[in-house]
DNA sequence: AGTTCCATGTAAAAGGTTACATGATTTT
DNA sequence: AAAATCATGTAACCTTTTACATGGAACT
């Protein structure tokens, strides 16, 4: 069973939630090493519920916006169990910029150094935010057992991008090096 | 066009290889930040060479094992010099084991601690090799323009991977103890 | 009144993996 | 003689993105 079906049924056993909400989570807090299309979720949020991994519950409770919110059934938290017990297999990673950064001696140093600083100030606001996140959690941290677990996520994802700063600078300064020749 | 394109045209901006050769260079030296499938590789050297961005050169040249080797046509190098100046777009990044982890506390703490041994002995063989290629690199540095361009990626990949081992030392520890309780 | 956000969805295309087939050569 | 590696390729399948359509609600 693909990986969407595992994110939906991990983020639905914290809570219900809309296809909709499930997208922002994702978006949010997953960004640095996870992402999902509506063109993805949607069909997989229905044959999630028709395999019964999930249910529909208040639709159009009070509001008369179209929302549909799904919550998790007993099969679809074993099932979620039995896969967080499998070992890990994909781990995917395709980085362009590195690939540009490899051939790069074709052109002008100065392209790479434009292309690097975009790379930069992206994973700069990433940390930013991540360190955001860190502070909001440290705070209430003991109020909820799930807690430690997502700062754990949040520490990988400022190492990771402390990782690509640095590498940024370093790679800049490189660059720099090459352009005075 | 697709990025598999780009890697080729680039592999074969060095020298001229075979599909074959161009799959192995890409399993080892972009292990850590690329991948490709033969089933994407072979179909997409034949495009290339319909739209003439690369020829067949000395196919059964000497051997009578059949191998076709291909090379870069100046089509293909200013196409390759022209994506090298587009702004990077794709970063895609998958990783399975953030996803258990976020969820892992529906599960014996122990669970986690063998996927992220095993992440953790993938990643410490990655270094080791990335540590080789660094020494080995190191010793001929003058010898070709590319290589500072060589030890850059490599650098990316040294880092990347401290990171991730850094990681997991520190939670394998935060997951002991969370066994004890 | 217009824009933005909420919210769901689909169809087509693109991208990518897997499993298989084939056969030569080299190593054990 | 068997196994591993070199080497090419394809077809079926799965996964994922993109672009579009729809319309209500909230904000400005």
């Amino acid at each position: 069973m693909k990986q969407t079906n595992y994110v939906i049924l991990g983020l639905l056993s914290e809570s219900p939630l809309t296809g909709y909400q499930i997208k922002k989570i994702i978006d949010i807090r997953f960004r640095y090493f996870w992402s999902e299309s509506y063109g993805q979720l949607y069909p997989t949020l229905k044959e999630l519920n028709q395999k019964g991994f999930i249910t529909i519950i208040e639709t159009e409770g009070e509001k008369k916006r179209s929302q549909i919110t799904y919550q998790i059934t007993n099969d679809g938290l074993s099932t979620l169990c039995s896969w967080l017990g499998q070992p890990v297999e994909r781990e995917s990673v395709r980085l362009e910029i590195l690939l540009k950064m490899y051939f790069s001696h074709l052109v002008e140093p100065t392209v790479m150094i434009g292309h690097i600083r975009e790379f930069q100030k992206k994973h700069e606001q990433d940390l930013f935010i991540l360190d955001l996140f860190e502070q909001e959690l440290q705070a209430i941290i003991d109020k909820d057992p799930i807690h430690p677990y997502v700062l754990r996520i949040i520490d990988f994802g400022q190492k990771i991008n402390r990782a690509y700063l640095d590498w940024s600078l370093e790679t800049i300064k490189f660059l720099e090096s090459q352009v005075k020749k």
